[in-house]
DNA sequence: GCTCTCGCTG
DNA sequence: CAGCGAGAGC
């Protein structure tokens, strides 16, 4: 059995309808993890997504921020949602497949713009996240497990376009990217893009706010599929769909793919 | 010479500069009057309307509220706008012709719910503009012009689609109506609109709210077209084109049109 | 219902 | 630069 999986923060799933449809039409994930839905789970335009065959949808929504969704074209059931950090925000949802793999779709808070928990609450809310992450995945010891999401940080150096001006920037700074590590290995987490991509600069994220994205390519990646040991080695074909950060009115994420022989 | 003159409430110039310009294309009037444009002058899209032909223009702006301006594709000049009621709005902006015609181009208050100036400021506002507009024009005695405008009344039974419904309905009561006659006395202002189309239901505005406007029909004839008697001999074709309403992310009002040999 | 502003978040 | 919420205005 194989699959495919993508994940992308599609920034508001409303009014990306047509573009996460777009998707489903042209790249065909059997699993798509979305994040930043934006929306009451309610208010989540299914239809659309169903007249393409994803019949299954497990999620958690929030009003105007926020929310998590994993559409899928195989059959998935519920598998928890936890309150990281206790914010009472709508960043975590789990589902499961029928061959009992668990697929955690996760969004980091964004930190804020200073680097700092002392004059920046947001900041000491992301790293208070990543530890309740890490703490359990220590306690639980994922086995058969995919993790994918925005986790809010870029770790390598070719993760983002200037590794040195970002050092002091949220989202590459030494703690975030130490945390992240933590939380990975509490997990025993296999970084599944860059098993399949070990070289070279690799990015998921592009700022709205730089007008020539494409060419000036100030990216970062932020955007990551893990998966347990024992199936990590299943996993290859990983991928940044750049081009749907050039569609017409885009998430300022691409989305990133990988698929999985099991 | 003969002109053919539009007035449309096309609420945002900007969001709706395709439509201005469908407008341009599709029914070329040498003059067209907008309001509601809720624009500062400097950031009106004139560009492409210049692309199209209409090399003139004089208008009145204000940040996210009212607006006007005056769209030529024949020379005018700036002939002054008025302060009405001392609101401080952009809602008048006059220009001239070559041949020495003046247009005005109002947009008058819409008065809030409750028709009562002692509860309601707004629909004293809207009063007062009139008074004001109607001392003026008592004092200057106009000639060869011409008043467009979204006059926010409804004056006459068959400019409603239900007139006892709307005795009490902003819009159409008895006090406002007797005030816009006032004022059409005093300027001795002819209905060019209804000169032409004397007889029967004739709507220039659907609200929002109606989700079926057009089988519905529960609509306003609140944009007019007046002239000086000197001039209104001169006048004809008048037409409210109603498709308008029903183009893609349409304004509420239709464009009123008005051609005059002189 | 649909527009705008403004403040917040990313 | 782009999304949402709230509130005002029509």
């Amino acid at each position: 059995m194989a699959f495919t999986l993508a994940t992308w923060n599609i920034n508001s799933v409303r009014l990306r309808e047509g573009l996460v449809q777009r998707l489903m039409r042209e790249e065909m994930p059997d699993i798509l993890c979305l994040q930043e839905c934006k929306s009451p789970v309610e208010k989540i335009p299914v239809e659309g997504f169903r007249a393409l065959g994803y019949n299954w949808m497990v999620a958690r929504g929030q009003k105007g921020y926020n929310g998590v969704a994993i559409l899928s074209k195989l059959p998935i059931s519920e598998a928890g949602a936890g309150d990281y950090a206790a914010l009472g925000h709508a960043r975590h949802v789990a589902a499961r497949l029928e061959n009992g793999v668990t697929i955690h779709n996760f969004y980091v808070p964004a930190g804020g713009d200073i680097p700092d928990r002392e004059v920046n609450v947001k900041f000491g809310q992301k790293l208070d996240f990543l530890t309740h992450m890490r703490d359990e995945f220590h306690d639980s010891r994922p086995e058969k497990a995919i993790l994918v999401g925005d986790l809010n940080i870029a770790p390598r150096e070719d993760d983002v376009w200037n590794h040195k001006a970002l050092l002091k920037i949220v989202s590459h700074t030494p703690v975030e990217v130490a945390q992240l590590g933590e939380t990975q290995e509490a997990g025993q987490w296999v970084d599944v893009t860059r098993q399949d991509v070990p070289e070279g600069r690799l990015y998921s994220w592009w700022s709205y706010r730089s007008p020539d994205w494409d060419a000036a390519d100030k990216g970062r990646r932020l955007d990551h599929v893990w998966a347990t040991p024992d199936i990590s080695n299943a996993a290859h074909g990983s991928r940044v769909l750049r081009a749907a950060r050039g569609w017409e009115q885009p998430s300022d994420h691409a989305p990133v793919f990988a698929t999985f022989d099991l």
